[in-house]
DNA sequence: TTGAAAGCGCTAACAT
DNA sequence: ATGTTAGCGCTTTCAA
C-alpha cells in the first residue's frame, strides 16, 4: 500500500503541489473554493504531511530531546514534565534518553540526537555533575553546543562556557544546616552522595561552612558517602549509628537518602524527630508520603526543566539569553526535624 | 555557516557521494585506502549525516513514542525505562508525551506523532482506561494503528482489536483480598480510583466477587473512589473513618491512595497494621519508603514496557506477534497487613 | 490566485 | 571498487 503523498492530493483535487502546501501551512492566500476541494480530499485519505519531508528542507525539526540519568528518581521526571509541558505550546516534541548512569551511553545519544537535528538538547546527571570530568567527555558535549543549543541543568563543564539553569545547591544546604542549628543541634551529620559528585561535594562544603560559622564542625566520621538511592540512605545510616557516638542531626544528599536513613533510624528504635533530626533534598513526592513527613530543600524540579526550554527558545531565536539562571532554594520545614534532644548521659 | 553535507564530504576526498554513503552504512566494500582517507574528513569536520535525509528515502525513522497520563507517578516512568532500554538496543530513540490526562492532548499528540513518523506508538493511561470511550476517541487510535503498529498498556479499546500487554488487575486484587480473608478480616473495604475507569471497576469487581466466595460482601458504603493520588487516597480514607463502622482492612486503587490512606489512619491514631490493614497495588518504589512498608500486588512496570516494544519489533519485522499479554500480577506481603483485631465490643 | 521546477541531504539501483 | 543519477515528500522561489 503506497504511502499517500502531496502529489496525491494535488492529482485528485485537480490542482498544483503548491497549492496543497499552500493550504496546508496557510502560507499563501488560497481561493476558499479550491481551499474547500482540497480539503475534502485530505480528510478522505486521512492525509498525513510527512514532517521529515518538511524538517529537511525547513531545517526544522521541531523536537528537543533531554538525557537522564535515572527516570526512577522521580526528581527527573519532573523536570522533564516541566520542559515538555513548556515545549509542547511552543511545537516541540521530546525525545527522552536514558543514560542510566553510563558516560558511554550519554555519548551515543548525544550523537543520535546530532543526526537526528534536534533543536535543542537538555542535559542533567551524569557527567555534568562530575568534580573531575574527563576531557573527551567535556569535548563532546561542547562541541554539540557548536551546533545547537545545549543547557545543562544542575551540572556544569567546561568552567561555565555553556548555558547553565540550577538550584543554589550550597544556599540550600546551608538552610538545612541554619535550621538545624537554630533548632539546638551541635552533631550534624551528612549522608548519601558520591563524593566525587558536584552535587554532593557542594552540600557538603556548604554545611561544613555554615557549622563552622556557629563555631561547629562537621567530623569526618560523620560523613558517609554512597550511592543516592533509599537503599544507600540506609545502609550509610546504619554505619552511621554504629559509630561510637551518634549524631543529634543528619543532613541527606536527596529525598531517597533521607528516607532511607530515617527507616534505619527507625528501626533500631529511635524516634523521629524526637532522637534525631533528618533533613532531605528536593522535596520530591515521597517527601509527604512518608510518617513522619520530611523536612526538605525545595529544588523546583519543574520550574528547572521549564526554563531550560525557554533558554533553548531564546536562543534558536536570537534573543538575548543569560547564561546561567539560578534559582533559590527554599526549606520546606515538616516532620523529621526537631529540637535537639538533651544531653543526658549518653 | 553551512550545513555540511555528505556532497561536501566527497568533494574532499575526492570520491562520489555514493562512496562516501557506502563508507557511512558499510553497505558495500570499500577499497581500505579510500575508506581511510574519507573517514579522515568525516572527522575533519566531524560530519554528522542527517537522520531526517536518510529516513525520508529508507522510509525508516527509529523512533517509537510513548504517550503517558502523568510523569509524576513513578510507575509511568518505569513502564518507559522498559520501554526504552529494550528499544535503545534495537535502535530506537523515544519520543515521550505526556497528555496529563486530558483527551485533547492524546489527540494533539497522536497527529503530530504520525506526522514524524515514528515506527510504533505504545499507549498507557488515558483514554484506553476508559470504561466507556467515546466512539470518536477510539476511531483515533484504531486509525492510527492502521499506519502503525500500536501496543496498548493495561487498557483496552474496541474490543481486542488492538494489540496489548496488561497485568491481570483482577487477579492481583483477588489475590489482595484473598490474602486479607486468610487473616481473618471480614470487613473489607475498597478506596481510591475513578469509578468510570477500568483499572478501577475490575479490581472493585474481582475484590466483590473474591468475597462473596467466601460469604462476605463489599459493602456499598465502604467503597469510595476518586482521584489516583496520595491526596485523594487520605481524604477518601477520612471520609471512610467518619463512617458509623469502620472495616478492618482496606484495599486501595494504587500505592498513591495506599500511603494517603495510611496516613490518614496513622493521623487518628490508628495503627498498622494492628488496628487496619492497608494494601496497595503497583509495588512502586513508594511501597518501601513507607513506615510500615506497604503489601501491594506487583504490576511489573519494567516488563509492560519491554513487552510492548517486543511486540512492536516483531510486527514491523512481520514476524508473528499475539494480539495480547497478560501478566500475572504477584503479592508482595509487607507490614501494612496483619491478622484481623479481635472483635471485643467496638 | 495558481503552477512549474529546483532543491533539502541522503540512498540505491544501475553503470562502469 | 567506484561513479552517475533518479528519486524520498515536501517547501519555495519565480513566473504566469
Amino acid at each position: 500500500m503506497k504511502n499517500i503523498t502531496i502529489y496525491d492530493i494535488a492529482k485528485e483535487a485537480e490542482v498544483s503541489v503548491s497549492t496543497v502546501s499552500r493550504v496546508l501551512n496557510n502560507t499563501a492566500p488560497v481561493k476558499a473554493s479550491t481551499k474547500d476541494t482540497i480539503m475534502k480530499v485530505i480528510e478522505k485519505y486521512k492525509f498525513q504531511p510527512n514532517a521529515l519531508a518538511r524538517s529537511l528542507i525547513k531545517k526544522e525539526t521541531g523536537t528537543i530531546a533531554m538525557i537522564v540519568p535515572d527516570m526512577t528518581n522521580p526528581f527527573f521526571p519532573e523536570v522533564f514534565w516541566g520542559s515538555e509541558n513548556e515545549g509542547r505550546e511552543k511545537g516541540y516534541t521530546f525525545f527522552l534518553c536514558n543514560s542510566a548512569g553510563e558516560y558511554s551511553r550519554e555519548s551515543e545519544y548525544l550523537s543520535i540526537l546530532l543526526e537526528r537535528r534536534v533543536e535543542g538538547l537538555i542535559f542533567i546527571g551524569g557527567r555534568i555533575n562530575l568534580a573531575d570530568c574527563p576531557p573527551e567527555l567535556i569535548r563532546e558535549v561542547t562541541e554539540a553546543a557548536e551546533a545547537i543549543p545545549v543547557v545543562l541543568v544542575n551540572g556544569n563543564l567546561s568552567k561555565g562556557s555553556l548555558h547553565r539553569v540550577y538550584t543554589d545547591e550550597a544556599a540550600g544546604a546551608a538552610l538545612a544546616a541554619q535550621h538545624l542549628i537554630d533548632l539546638g543541634h551541635k552533631e550534624i551529620a551528612f549522608v548519601g552522595g558520591l563524593d566525587y559528585m558536584t552535587t554532593t561535594m557542594q552540600k557538603v562544603k556548604a554545611v561544613k561552612k555554615k557549622l563552622k560559622e556557629h563555631g561547629l564542625s562537621l567530623r569526618s566520621d560523620w560523613v558517609h558517602y554512597g550511592e543516592f538511592s533509599i537503599t544507600a540512605g540506609r545502609e550509610l545510616m546504619n554505619r552511621l549509628l554504629n559509630g561510637e557516638q551518634r549524631p543529634t542531626a543528619v543532613i541527606c544528599v536527596n529525598d531517597f537518602t533521607a528516607i532511607g536513613a530515617m527507616k534505619a533510624a527507625i528501626e533500631r528504635g529511635l524516634k523521629i524527630p524526637e532522637d534525631l533530626s533528618i533533613v532531605g533534598f528536593d522535596d520530591s513526592p515521597l517527601s509527604t508520603a512518608v510518617i513522619p513527613e520530611l523536612t526538605t530543600v525545595t529544588q523546583n524540579a519543574y520550574e528547572l526543566g521549564r526554563l531550560a526550554v525557554e533558554r533553548i527558545y531564546q536562543i534558536i531565536h536570537g534573543k538575548p539569553a543569560k547564561r546561567s539562571t539560578v534559582l533559590q532554594p527554599e526549606l520546606v520545614i515538616r516532620q523529621s526535624t526537631g529540637r535537639a534532644p538533651q544531653k543526658n548521659g549518653d
